[in-house]
RNA sequence: GCCGCGGUAGUAUAGCCUGGCUAGUAUGCGGGCCUGUCAAGCCCGUGACCCGGGUUCAAAUCCCGGCCGCGGCGCCA
């Protein structure tokens, strides 16, 4: 490795390091040429400094490299880290720097502002766009979503499982499923773990949770959707009801939300998005029933939605709004919902079939976790098989999980790419993806 | 899949409605001046109307088709 300080480091100890020698690398991010004087600004992940070039002061050999430098050009640059009038209080007088590469060609997006370019602009040339600091902070917040899942699940006792990826078949009757070639037989991409995890449960490890792609092939167009996403996944046995399933997901989220208040890399990116953490009420995130939700939206909205059928995206920023007003709540779990929609390994509500043991959580509006008690008795599952029209030969290899002691357990999946996009308030779930698949996008 | 909106230098935009353009501005890029800048400044230069057809004396501008992009619905996380 290079013998070189991180920027961030070496601003946050300046009092110390003042007047010491130091190394930095990473990209010219401005250059200020006055002539006889050259201030160059230089940028890596944990920050900017800004590094000082005068002539007859600065050895020859330096001035001479610094004449080829360029915007982005990558440099070592070392010398005596100074008090100056500058945004860090410092400044590097440079003894000796060194130009590891330089663009070749100009630059066809500047990282500087580049979030106010248009968005497909910023995919195409996406190691300028990220090189952005407001950009790459998306992502080291997403990793700050999955290390706190990782973590507050494991303190809970569940164990981290990895499932296929390539699977015989697709999990939830309609949905559409990528196929691959695989020797001689076509097989499909997984559009959710699903099975496996259920699988995990009844093999007896009782509580799991993965981090995981997951693919849908469906073509949609929205600002919402994306074709490869990340499924934070839990699922966890002999439980009482979903309520349990419920308590563990808003477990997670009341950590999110205190860990977003102290954790250094996710103030850094609210701050560059101008976001709050979510607003959870000590009383608990709020549950309303499907039937609830239906009078609500009726009586304060004045939407009537059916009896039976599924909320529209106006409906659930109308019950958004409702968690917002009522309860000062970002969240707002809808349980309950009809049999018609939701897929067939979800348990009956007993006593009223119509209805289902399950829940979907908003998050200022947008849905970002499904869950829900499975149906876990085998003769139960065949009925449910049968409810939608499906051909139980199909699932065979599914409902063989179920034919020798299986838990009640149930589970969610929530779409990570989502929390971080509601978190920080980005308009568009493409920027919460390094590299996001759409329906026409491969490359890069 | 259905529907709607949009394509102007590398990037971001003005102009389009109401046809008259030598297509304006910022930034980048190339060159020059400048010893304390911090979005440095100043001067010079460079570079664009998505493609095809139509209307017209005249099309960036109006019409039609294509291509590409976007996102609303549906479905979902």
């Amino acid at each position: 490795m290079l013998k070189r300080s991180f920027i961030g480091e070496i601003v946050s100890e300046k009092e110390s390091l003042k007047g010491s020698r130091v190394t930095v690398c990473g990209w010219v991010h401005r250059i200020r040429d006055l002539g006889r004087v050259k201030f160059l600004v230089l940028r890596d992940r944990t920050g900017f400094i800004q590094a000082t070039l005068k002539a007859g002061v600065t050895p020859e050999e330096a001035l001479q490299a610094a004449e080829d430098l360029r915007l982005e050009s990558v440099v070592c640059v070392s010398g005596l880290l100074s008090e100056a009038p500058t945004k860090e209080g410092v400044e590097i007088k440079v003894e000796s720097l060194k130009v590891l590469s330089s663009p070749v060609e100009p630059l066809p997006l500047e990282p500087e502002g580049s979030e106010k370019a248009a968005l497909p602009v910023r995919l195409k040339y996406r190691w300028l766009d990220i090189r952005n600091p407001k950009v790459s902070s998306v992502f080291e917040f997403e990793a700050f979503v999955a290390r706190v899942f990782r973590e507050y699940y494991t303190r809970e006792g569940f164990v981290e499982i990895f499932t296929p990826k390539i699977v015989a078949a697709g999990t939830e009757s309609g949905a559409e499923v990528f196929p691959v070639l695989y020797f001689d037989k076509t097989v499909y991409l997984a559009q959710s773990p699903q099975f496996y995890k259920q699988f995990a449960v009844i093999a007896g490890l009782e509580r799991v949770f993965e981090i995981g792609p997951v693919f849908r092939a469906e073509p949609h167009h929205t600002a919402r959707h994306l074709n490869e996403y990340h499924s934070l996944d839990i699922e966890v046995g002999f439980i009482e009801g979903y309520d349990d399933v419920m308590n563990y997901v808003e477990g997670f989220f009341r950590e999110l939300a205190k860990r977003m208040e102290e954790d250094e890399v996710a103030r850094k990116a609210m701050e560059a998005h101008g976001a709050e953490p979510p607003r959870i009420p000590a009383s608990g995130i709020p549950r309303v029933t499907m039937r609830e939700a239906y009078e609500i939206l009726r009586e304060r909205f004045h939407k009537v939605i059916p009896e039976g059928e599924d909320l529209d995206g106006e409906a659930e920023k109308m019950i958004a709004a409702y968690a917002h007003e009522e309860y000062d709540s970002d969240f707002i779990f809808v349980t309950e919902y009809p049999w018609k929609v939701r897929p067939f390994y979800t348990m009956r509500k007993s006593g009223e079939p119509e209805w289902t043991y399950s829940f979907d959580l908003l998050y200022r509006g947008l849905e970002v976790v499904t869950g829900g008690q499975r149906e876990h008795r085998y003769n139960k599952l065949l009925e449910n098989l049968k409810s939608k029209g499906l051909d139980p030969r199909s699932f065979q290899f599914y409902l063989d999980f179920f034919k020798h002691g299986a838990p009640p357990h149930g589970g969610a999946g929530m779409g990570l790419e989502r929390i971080v996009m509601q978190s920080l308030g980005l308009s568009n779930i493409r920027e919460a993806r390094m590299l996001p698949r759409d329906t026409e996008r491969v490359m890069p």
